[in-house]
DNA sequence: AGCACTCTGCTAGAAAACTAGCACATTTTC
DNA sequence: GAAAATGTGCTAGTTTTCTAGCAGAGTGCT
C-alpha cells in the first residue's frame, strides 16, 4: 500500500504543475512536461522532480525508445474522482447538482448534440435509480 | 489590476489549502481556517499565512467583534470557473459535457428529484441555444 | 487597578522546494 | 572510431516556505 489515495494533496507547486501535465498529456516525456507547463521550470529541474515524484509514488516510468515515459500511477480514472470531489466540496458546497449546472451553464455553446443526449440519458437513469 | 486570476496557481502548498478553506468556508476568522484545513498548521502559522496571502491580493479581512474575518478577494463565483476549466482541461481533455457525465455518474444517488428537473432544464435550454 | 484572555504584528531559524551544472552512458552522424 | 546529441543520475547551493515564540494592544472580569 504505497500509492497515495488523494494524488494532489501535499505535492508542492512544481510537483502538482508536472502531475497536472502528466494527468492531461497520459503519458509523456521529461520535455513533453516542461513544455505542457505555463511557466515552465528548466529541463534538468523538471527531471529532478520527476525522479523525486517517482520516489514518493505519484509516477512511474518505462523506458521507450532509449527515454523515459512517465505515466500516472493512480490512473486518470481514480484520480478524476477525487479532484471532482475536492472541488465540489471546496467550491460548491458538496453539491455535485450545481457543479454539474456550472458545467453546463458555462460553455453551453460548446456542448454537441450527442453530448447533450448523453447528459440526458444519465439524468433519466438516475431519475430511475432514485425513484 | 492587483488581483490574480487563476487564484490557485502559484500558491505554496499551505497557500493553497488556506485559500481552499476560505473558499470552502465563505468568510471565516484564522481559527476557523486552520480548523478546517486536514493537516493544520498551527495557528500562529496560519495567521502568518494568512497575512502574505493578503499581502499577495489574495484575500482581505474585515475586523469584526475583535478578530479579523477573511474573505477571498477574488469571489467564489469567479474562482469556481477557473477552478472547473483548469479540472475540465487536465482531467477531461478539455470537455465539459464529459466533467458533466462523472458527476451525474459518480453521486447519482445524491442528486434529488429538484435538481434533476433542474439539470434537464438546462440541457433543454443548451438544446435550443445550439440549435 | 490588576489579572486573565484573546487577538495582532513581527522576526528569525528550521525545513522543504527549486534549480543548474557536472559526470557518465548510449546512440547517431560524419 | 571520433565527435556531436541526447538522455540519465546525482549533488550542492540558493531561494522560498513554513513555523514557533514573543511583544504589544485591547477587552472584560474581580
Amino acid at each position: 500500500m504505497d500509492a497515495p489515495k488523494a494524488p494532489h494533496l501535499h505535492l508542492s507547486r512544481r510537483e502538482r504543475q508536472i502531475m497536472d501535465a502528466v494527468y492531461k498529456l497520459g503519458r509523456a516525456t521529461a520535455a513533453e512536461i516542461m513544455a505542457a507547463i505555463p511557466d515552465p521550470p528548466g529541463y534538468s529541474a523538471t527531471r529532478a522532480h520527476l525522479r523525486t515524484l517517482e520516489e514518493k509514488g505519484h509516477v512511474r516510468h518505462e523506458a521507450e525508445d532509449l527515454r523515459y515515459v512517465y505515466l500516472p500511477v493512480v490512473p486518470q480514472s481514480k484520480a478524476r474522482r477525487g479532484a471532482l470531489r475536492h472541488l465540489v466540496d471546496t467550491f460548491f458546497g458538496g453539491s455535485a447538482a450545481q457543479a454539474a449546472a456550472a458545467l453546463l451553464d458555462s460553455s453551453s455553446s460548446r456542448l454537441s448534440a450527442e453530448d447533450l443526449d448523453r447528459l440526458s440519458a444519465l439524468i433519466e437513469k438516475a431519475r430511475r435509480e432514485g425513484k
